[in-house]
DNA sequence: TTGACTAAAATACAAATGTATATTATAATA
DNA sequence: TATTATAATATACATTTGTATTTTAGTCAA
């Protein structure tokens, strides 16, 4: 249980926070007082109660060497292309733009992105503009939605084993189910994770 | 067009690369060196060089002032609680959890997330356990995506306005379309963002 | 009243940090 | 050949930064 803050630690806190956010490292102690037009001696103060009741920790006498507790670190993930729009394959080598996801998703997985075309997965909540975030290569269980080559075009379906038989549904029932009977079929890799930007 | 980097100035930008992600800060001229077992005097070089070919920039005379170009800045969007489940307004105090999205989406706007229960919204791609981005008191336009509190009831509902009614349709045809006439409705905020995480 | 907590200021000092300079060496190149 | 870029070392210095200390004041509760 986290101990209540003061109105003025609170402040010093949201500070430290946007502060990080806006310039990806720390505050010093100067710069907190010089915001809050604070001497030294105060703002010490103020880190020494953010510490004691755990909002903040230290890492040795370093300079700008405060941190949160459980900070978040991202994996930067290439946005490779679009599916279910042509091949996207081909364009590996030169990734136009990242996106930026937790570790904790990413889980030391290779992974990357694809931009979603077509309303093939719509009923599961897969929608055109949507980024879809594939881990490479990994063995997908039955139900799993996956990135797949179908003759070589790139897909967005659901998968399914059956007695040897692989098996690519789309979630839309306008579409068919397709089989490794009639297509060669390769699992590019697993979806782990969905973004989607209203406009705005 | 970016230059080329030697073989040991590109080591130099991983490890810079890999410790910022690792420490959420920088590293000094003397941790580089620590780490390559150089000089400090080499890796003032790399870093100038780094500098010039336009792979790094400075801030001024600072600790730890190096940073990327046009790297991405995080804001940290409380999770409050869970729309269309009950009321999510009692638990703004203390969310007990955080999501991190690039603050290029939340334009410095106040933001918080929910987690999506219900099918209501499924034809549109939001889906039972989607956590959504609200930005606060944004008004919306016609078609936009709303959290609302419908008699006090939360809910995510597309909107619209027409003859100074307000009305909240579900995508889902199955739930009907709610008018400001039947309801006391005020609008929350504006849809601005969605993450799915795939279940591993 | 006393004690504890918060808030703030002023100052001093040691450690961390960025920066400048001089020197040596190698490889590629005009 | 002279020049340039890279690579590395060593040292010195000024600035930045974290930290310690002392002092003053207000509030609240035991």
């Amino acid at each position: 249980m986290k101990k209540e803050l003061t109105e003025k630690q609170e402040k010093v806190l949201d500070f430290i926070k946007n502060f990080h956010s806006n310039n990806a490292m720390m505050p010093t102690v100067r710069e907190i007082a010089k915001n809050f037009k604070l001497s030294i001696g105060s703002v010490q103060q103020h880190l020494r109660a953010l510490l004691s009741k755990g909002f903040l920790i230290k890492r040795g006498s370093l300079s700008r060497g405060i941190d949160f507790p459980n900070r978040k670190t991202f994996a930067q993930v290439p946005v490779l292309g679009t599916v279910h729009a042509g091949t996207f394959l081909e364009q590996i080598e030169d990734a136009s733009d990242y996106i930026y996801i937790n570790t904790d998703v990413t889980r030391n997985k290779k992974c990357f992105a694809l931009k979603v075309k077509g309303d093939s997965m719509e009923p599961s909540g897969i929608v055109e503009g949507d980024t879809i975030v594939v881990s490479k290569g990994e063995l997908p269980s039955n139900g799993d939605i996956v990135v797949a080559l179908v003759d070589n075009e790139s897909a967005v379906k659901m998968f399914y084993k059956e007695k040897g038989k692989i098996f690519l549904k789309s979630t839309n029932p306008k579409y068919p189910t397709l089989s490794s009977d009639d297509y060669k079929i390769d699992i590019v890799g697993k979806l782990i994770y969905l973004v989607r930007q209203y406009k705005n």
